[in-house]
DNA sequence: GTCTATAAAGGGATAGAC
DNA sequence: GTCTATCCCTTTATAGAC
């Protein structure tokens, strides 16, 4: 009995945990960190301040734990498309689309540019999106090393320091495009992506 | 005696105007948009909260205006260094220290970043964001333009789209070299930028 | 564990004095 | 034109009920 009581609350207390964690990746991509109250998360998760602050203590608690859930999910997310193509422009164009189509693309950008401001302002918050970082160059460095060997190409330069510059490109490029979407045309960037690789 | 006078009350004006500009640069580069009052903005300035509304109607305006005078100054700053330079490698990581060393490249990026967040959300910022985006653009598509003439060398694709992945990348590393410089070696980047145009 | 109600603080904006 | 004083609203955070 104990135990499935118990699992019942678990479970209520991880959807809640869910649910504002949710909330909070919307709005504060929508609308940015300070533009947002506690009171506004907890609202559109359906629940109320008091839980929130019994789950983070607070929005800066809330925005960490958003923080680590984003760095797990959303390097693996952004490199999904990498490996289900076979072309290698068909691979970096679903990168670059990734990040800059649609709402998911649109929000995903702006939620991680609200992430790094805080992190270039706060240790607390910069250490871990360090890592973060580090994380996806370090996968996209090894795709890339996989897709030279098995293209018979060799990279330009070392794996990693490849990975920072397309990466930075891809980041770069979708800044741009936010704000003036014909000024950056798609296979413009693949185009430069592939300079980057050597091709 | 009148022209005098209204000099001297323009003068102040201006001055008032332009303390208040330079304070929001800063703070707002440092906490941010939102995280900084119109009281801090007007104390920093050596003024008050009546003449901020007086100028520039609230702390809104306030960051219009200080986008108007960043538009036309940053774009020519960045890319100051750029002509300064005989060797093209020198050129380059020219532009990017510029980005990247020092407090003065470390507050261009934050307010940079800070009003490309507000620029994504919100038209009125958006708008003239895109134009400065754009200039600065067309002044590195120009730069290129010569230099390849100068040096014999025929650029990969149009000076448009070279200037768009240039810029890409700059942008791109420095967001990444912020938050873990080792992670994103100066030279690394140069050789990337050569990359692109084709060297 | 979550909600309701509220205390305490801070911020934006304005009116009127100088 | 700029400052002082102040109003009103929003926000954070907590305390106690269920």
């Amino acid at each position: 009995m104990k135990a499935e009581v118990t699992r019942t609350q678990d479970q209520r207390r991880a959807d809640t945990r869910a649910r504002l964690i949710d909330a909070a990746s919307d709005l504060f991509a929508r609308k940015g960190f300070h533009a947002v109250s506690a009171e506004a998360v907890s609202a559109a998760a359906d629940r109320t301040t008091g839980a929130l602050y019994n789950h983070f203590g607070g929005k800066e608690g809330l925005l960490l734990a958003l923080l680590e859930v984003w760095k797990d999910q959303a390097a693996t997310d952004l490199l999904a498309g990498f490996g289900e193509m076979t072309e290698l422009d068909d691979r970096l164009a679903a990168v670059y689309e990734a990040i800059t189509d649609g709402n998911r693309g649109a929000s995903w950008l702006l939620l991680e540019m609200e992430l790094w401001l805080h992190g270039a302002r706060d240790p607390h918050i910069g250490g871990p999106l360090a890592r973060r970082y580090a994380g996806i160059r370090s996968l996209l460095a090894d795709g890339l090393t996989d897709w030279a060997e098995l293209a018979g190409v060799s990279l330009r330069r070392s794996p990693e320091h490849t990975a920072v510059a397309v990466l930075g490109v891809l980041i770069g490029c979708a800044i741009q495009h936010r704000l003036d979407p014909p000024a950056v045309e798609s296979r413009a960037v693949v185009e430069s992506l592939r300079d980057l690789l050597g091709l």
